[in-house]
DNA sequence: TTAACTGTTGATAC
DNA sequence: AGTATCAACAGTTA
């Protein structure tokens, strides 16, 4: 389930490599995993790749872009075969076997390297947009939590107008960009906040203490390379390790990290959402 | 075998 | 406007 931190771990490598690479062509596997005209790809350059909430934006020569959005299953794996015949590069070697059956678009650059674009469940996409388009694209999001922009006055005013669940409101993307459901409950527990608690019920202190452990949890995410607890790779296809660290998220019956007590799941608005029933109030 | 479940987000209905 | 529900899917689990 790429959330910011598995998005920004795939932008981050994207960059140190993509850039000043030149597309040859795209190959479409998929037909509804990507949006545009494949015939205006070719002879274009990657300039620059960036991510803006859960999407990734590869901004090419002709001031167009190519957006990703890898959704639930969604990779993007970047294979440059030329490295391994120099020997020891680290790709994983299950990438040997691309493109696989998920595998839905492939962008290949004019030096024989290739992104692939994988994606079980099909519910990711790859855009071809003009940069007028682009504005519209990101219409209906808040600043990324990561931005300084959201602030506790900010978080806390809208927080105040809501009546929904403090899970519910830490998802929505119209607040406050790139929180999914992984990230979301490590930090309602890290803040000790139950996630039925209604928003406006929060108190501006405890508002303050979810928004500082959103926050940590997301930073910490970025720092193990994302959560690979289902199908999430890194662009190099190798696993992340937030895993390893994270708090409550599919780790049902097992001890919670502040109190030791069973860690429970239960479903708010149709998800999976795990809390300990002890620390969290 | 069949049904439920998985999670992101835009569309739709209220 | 805010909220709730559903659809888009394929693969795994019950």
């Amino acid at each position: 389930m790429p959330e910011l931190p598995e998005v920004e771990t795939i932008a981050q490598r994207l960059q140190s490599v993509l850039p000043g690479k030149t597309i040859q062509k795209i190959a479409i596997l998929h037909p509804k995993s990507f949006q545009g005209q494949k015939s205006q790809l070719a002879a274009k350059s990657v300039v620059d790749i960036s991510r803006r909430a859960k999407i990734i934006t590869i901004s090419l020569s002709d001031n167009t872009a190519l957006l990703v959005h890898l959704k639930m299953t969604g990779q993007l794996i970047y294979i440059d075969d030329r490295v391994k015949l120099g020997g020891g590069h680290p790709t994983a070697d299950w990438t040997r076997d691309l493109p696989s059956s998920h595998t839905r678009v492939i962008l290949s650059f004019e030096d024989g390297s290739n992104l692939y674009f994988n994606d079980q469940r099909i519910f990711g996409w790859v855009k071809h947009l003009e940069s007028d388009a682009l504005i519209d694209e990101f219409k209906n999001y808040g600043p990324d939590i990561t931005d300084s922009g959201v602030t506790i006055d900010y978080y806390f005013q809208k927080a105040q107008r809501r009546s929904i669940t403090i899970k519910q409101f830490l998802l929505d993307n119209s607040v406050a960009a790139g929180v999914g459901n992984i990230y979301a409950c490590d930090a309602l527990n890290l803040a000790k906040i139950h996630p039925t608690r209604i928003a406006q019920t929060l108190s501006r202190t405890e508002t303050e203490r979810l928004l500082a452990a959103t926050k940590t949890v997301i930073r910490l995410g970025i720092q193990h390379g994302g959560a690979s607890i289902d199908t999430y790779v890194t662009a190099e296809g190798l696993t992340g390790t937030y895993q390893n660290v994270r708090r409550v998220y599919a780790r049902e019956g097992q001890p919670c990290p502040n109190c030791s007590a069973h860690i429970q799941k239960m479903k708010i608005a149709g998800r999976g959402t795990y809390v300990c029933g002890n620390c969290q109030k």
